[in-house]
DNA sequence: TTGTAGGCGTTATCAG
DNA sequence: CTGATAACGCCTACAA
């Protein structure tokens, strides 16, 4: 276990100053013979010379890291955000400190006095809803915010990606209602996240649209976490007048809505047509294959990046920017016509 | 963008000196009267200060970041690790900056090179089997290494978590062997690799202990990343004598190799008995339910985080560590007894 | 119990 | 083109 070599020791070694290693390893900060350069190259390479990272950013003001996070890496939604967020950045030459906050508030404000802590350049989050004061102290510190899929109203300064949510939501029921359904089941995320909100609009407004009205029932909004989902579908399938068609619009919760239609003597799409936003591989294994709205993560992703490296590189606009990118409607197997509609008991 | 407080702004606020505000930030370095903590503590909330992280590990040799890389995290075996690992060293104080490969044994390389730039205490990784003299350097600069999943074994000082893989593949095989079949295909990982090789071993062991043979032909290594999985299937089906039963022991490659039999006029389980790799609640919501070997993905990231975290405060034995946990065999009903078997065409 | 001063490894400023 | 040298923010002997 050997003690790494500093600057000082590649620059004693190869006969010349700090201050020309240093160059050489920024290039473009300064002249250096390219005799010496080479030189200096050379002597890195015997040595198995690395800068370390600590003492740059001591002196620098700002990080080449910059921090995610996101609720959980086990739902698969997060996953594939977090995977081409690392991969898009690290194509940049930046880190990734990735936090998960559980869709804990209190988490969620640790998470971000740690990135303070770690004064990383930019944040990809997408927030839980709350700590609206923490979010906006981050700011303050010049630390620069993107916020993907979901948003704060009240930070209007801050970057946003997502989905057209709403439209998104009104494509997935205009579909349903093109096929004969009227009674339509909505579950969606928390009232308090935008996603939750918007989905839930887009489908009200697909519904007035058509003339139909909405049984305030038959619309749920449910927790990311937990077993919500299958309650929910317990609830709406044992109503009196159940709906013939329901749309999941919470997609950390799909699982566990499927499970409890699986468990239940419900046959999709016969009696139920089924519409979920997902976009995970296995919604098109299971039996029926599954008709979704299919969140362009890989955009989102890349945006996100964009807009994280392109602040802390100042090579941005000032103004805030706002990017929304169209999911894709699927069309699979497990939505389809209604039935003659059968009067109530 | 006001610039954020030093320990210097504290402690000039504070009528104070430096020492003081570092003592009371790390309890324990030195006496502080309570008056002056409380005094220093209120200064702190006031200005909102942050110790610098950058600034604590330039004169600390070590860091509170640990790096986890691993091949990608749209992998839901990966991702699901990420979060606990994430997870657990949250729990223990410690950030996590996760780098992902692709498998690729150069990307691989470059992470290491960052790795140590970043001077971070430990790193968890499920290397891909080059790179052996990198891994063995970050050794060498006291950079604690855990192999998780995976291991190299030319690497023999280096901490190990894995499950028994013979053993899972051997009662994989065991279990179908028991319901009449005795042509068994095995799709497995790289040869190159620890546990597509284990795990192969463990399938012939269950094969001669039951006196059969092993037709070379059913014995698939492939990659994990790519679509082979679904080549593999189809070479397999269209044997003149395909198998009767199929173990997908490569957990990146099961989704690919579903795909492909559910495209096929196969049935399952009446024509191919199926048992895969896999820990995925996906799993038991396609038809049929798959039987599967579930990996214990916790038990894996709580251990890999505790050698990480204990080799770096230095309170773990000398000697290198392997940690072998169970999988757990999760009968559903995708494997089924076999057919008469029907005299080849 | 508290304060002073030196150093961690780099980069940046300014003379040579 | 190259070389001293002063920060960067924090910790830690060593003094007071």
């Amino acid at each position: 276990m050997k003690k790494p070599a500093t600057i000082r020791d590649v620059a004693r070694e190869a006969g010349v100053s700090v201050a020309v290693v240093s160059r050489v390893l920024n290039e473009g900060t300064g002249p250096v013979a390219p005799t010496t350069r080479a030189k200096v190259l050379e002597v890195i390479e015997d040595l198995g010379y690395r800068p370390r990272a600590a003492a740059r950013e001591l002196q620098q003001r700002t990080t080449s890291t910059i921090g995610l996070v996101v609720a959980d890496l086990a739902n698969p939604f997060f996953a594939r955000l977090a995977d081409r967020v690392v991969w898009e950045a690290r194509a940049r030459g930046v880190h990734v400190v990735v936090l998960t906050t559980q869709e804990d508030p209190h988490l969620e404000a640790e998470s971000i006095a740690t990135l303070i802590e770690r004064s990383v350049a930019s944040v990809i989050a997408t927030p839980a809803g709350d700590n609206v004061d923490k979010w906006a102290r981050l700011i303050d510190l010049g630390i620069n915010v993107v916020f993907v899929d979901r948003e704060i109203d009240q930070l209007e300064q801050i970057d946003v990606v997502t989905i057209r949510n709403d439209v998104s939501a009104e494509v997935a029921t205009a579909h349903l209602i093109g096929l004969g359904h009227t009674r339509i089941g909505f579950i969606s995320g928390p009232a308090a996240t935008s996603t939750g909100r918007d989905r839930v609009a887009g489908f009200r407004r697909a519904m007035a649209a058509a003339g139909l009205s909405v049984d305030d029932e038959l619309v749920h909004h449910i927790p990311f976490r937990g077993d919500n989902g299958s309650d929910s579908v317990g609830a709406l399938l044992s109503m009196p007048e159940p709906p013939t068609a329901l749309i999941v619009g919470n997609t950390a919760q799909v699982r566990s809505a499927l499970r409890r239609i699986k468990q239940s003597e419900i046959h999709v799409p016969e009696d139920l047509s089924l519409v979920v936003f997902d976009d995970n591989p296995w919604t098109e294994l299971v039996s029926p294959p599954l008709t979704v709205v299919r969140q362009p993560i890989e955009m989102l992703a890349v945006h996100s990046v964009d807009l994280a490296v392109g602040r802390a590189k100042g090579l941005l606009p000032e103004h805030r920017r706002r990017i929304e990118v169209d999911a894709e409607f699927v069309r699979r197997s497990s939505s389809a016509p209604a039935r003659q509609s059968t009067p109530t008991t």
